[in-house]
DNA sequence: GACAGAACTGTCCGATCGGTCAGTTATCGT
DNA sequence: ACGATAACTGACCGATCGGACAGTTCTGTC
C-alpha cells in the first residue's frame, strides 16, 4: 500500500507538479480515503521527501565512485553516471522542474544553488576541471530539461546520443 | 497603481512562484488592499498575463527581423537577440521556471513544447540550421537557466561572455 | 471464539485561497 | 460647492487545502 501511494504520488506530482497535486488526488488515484495517507506517511512532505531519497542516495555512491578519478577522466564517468541517473528518475526530474520552490528547503536535495552555478558556469563556456561533482550537477541539470515535459528517451540509442551530446558540451571528445 | 501591483507582483511570482504567491502578498508588499488589486486587473490571471506580455511582442518583432536572414547569420542573429532579451526579462523567466504548469495554459506564452524539442535537439548535437525561430528558443531556454536562481550577469562583459558560450553550443564560432 | 494490533475511514477543523460586492473616500471638471 | 466618476476598502463567500482524531474493519495468533 505504501508503494502504491508513492507510485501514485509520483506519477501525480510529475504531472501537475507538488502544489498541484492534492493529498485527495493521490487518494482518489490510489483508491483510498485522504486519511490513509496520512496513516502511512506522517504528511505531505514526507511523501515527496520518500521519492527523492534514493536521488540523493545514489548520488553519493556516484561521487565517492568518481573521487579517485581526475580529469578527463573523471569529467567523462561523472556525465556517464548523471545521464544513466537521471533518465531513470525521470519523474522526479520532472516534479523538480515544475515546483522547484517548493523542493529547496527538503534536505534530500542537494544544493541547488551548486548546480546553477555550474550551469552557468557550462553556459559562459567555463568547464569545470578537477571537481567532478560540478560537472556532474552541471550535466544532470542539463538532462533535466529534456525530461521534465516528458520527452520519451526510451533506448539505448537515445541515450548514448544523450550522453555523447553531454560531452561535447562539455568540450569532450565523444 | 497599475504599476507599483505589476512590480510587486514580478518581483514575488519571481521569488516563489506563481502558486507560491497570493494576492494577500501582493497587496501586502504594495500596500494595499487585495480587493484593490481586482479592481485593477481582473483576476490573478490577468497580472500573470499582463507581466509576460511584453515578452511575447517582442520576440514575434524579433522573429520579424530575423526572417529575411538564412544559415549562419539567421543563427547568430537569434542568439544574439534572445540573449538580450532573456537578460532583459530576467524575473519573468525566473517565474516560468518556478512554475511551469501554471503558465502552459496562458496564450501569451508561445509554445514549450517546441522549446524543448528544440532543446532536445541542441543537447543531442543536432542544432537545427533552417530555423532560427527553433535556435532563438534553444538558446532562450538556455539562458533561462541561468537567470532562474536569481543569478547575476549585470554587467557587459558577462553579456558577451554568454552570447560566446551560446555561439558555442550552437557550434559557431564566437 | 477472543483478543490485539495494524489498516483504514468519515468527519470535522482551522487556515487560506481567489473572488464578489456594497459602501466609503479621493479626485476633478464645472 | 457640488455632482460624477474613479479609486479603494472591509467584510464576506464558497471552495479547497493539509491535517487531526475517534471510531470501524481487517488480519493474524493463541
Amino acid at each position: 500500500m505504501r508503494a502504491d501511494i508513492l507510485e501514485s504520488a509520483l506519477r501525480l506530482f510529475a504531472a501537475h507538479g507538488f502544489r498541484g497535486t492534492s493529498l485527495q488526488d493521490i487518494a482518489s488515484d490510489v483508491g483510498c480515503s485522504k486519511a490513509s495517507l496520512l496513516y502511512h506517511f506522517t504528511n505531505k512532505d514526507t511523501i515527496l521527501s520518500e521519492l527523492f531519497a534514493p536521488i540523493g542516495q545514489e548520488f553519493e555512491t556516484l561521487l565517492q565512485r568518481l573521487a579517485p578519478l581526475q580529469g578527463e577522466e573523471a569529467a567523462r564517468a561523472a556525465v556517464a553516471g548523471v545521464v544513466d541517473m537521471s533518465l531513470r528518475f525521470r519523474r522526479q526530474v520532472k516534479i523538480l522542474l515544475l515546483d522547484v520552490d517548493a523542493l529547496l528547503d527538503h534536505p534530500e536535495l542537494p544544493c541547488v544553488d551548486d548546480v546553477t552555478e555550474a550551469l552557468v558556469d557550462a553556459m559562459v563556456g567555463r568547464v569545470p576541471e578537477q571537481e567532478p561533482r560540478v560537472a556532474g550537477w552541471m550535466a544532470l541539470l542539463g538532462i533535466f530539461l529534456t525530461t521534465a515535459r516528458g520527452v520519451a528517451i526510451p533506448d539505448e540509442t537515445m541515450r548514448a546520443e544523450l550522453t555523447s551530446g553531454a560531452f561535447r558540451t562539455l568540450g569532450l571528445s565523444s
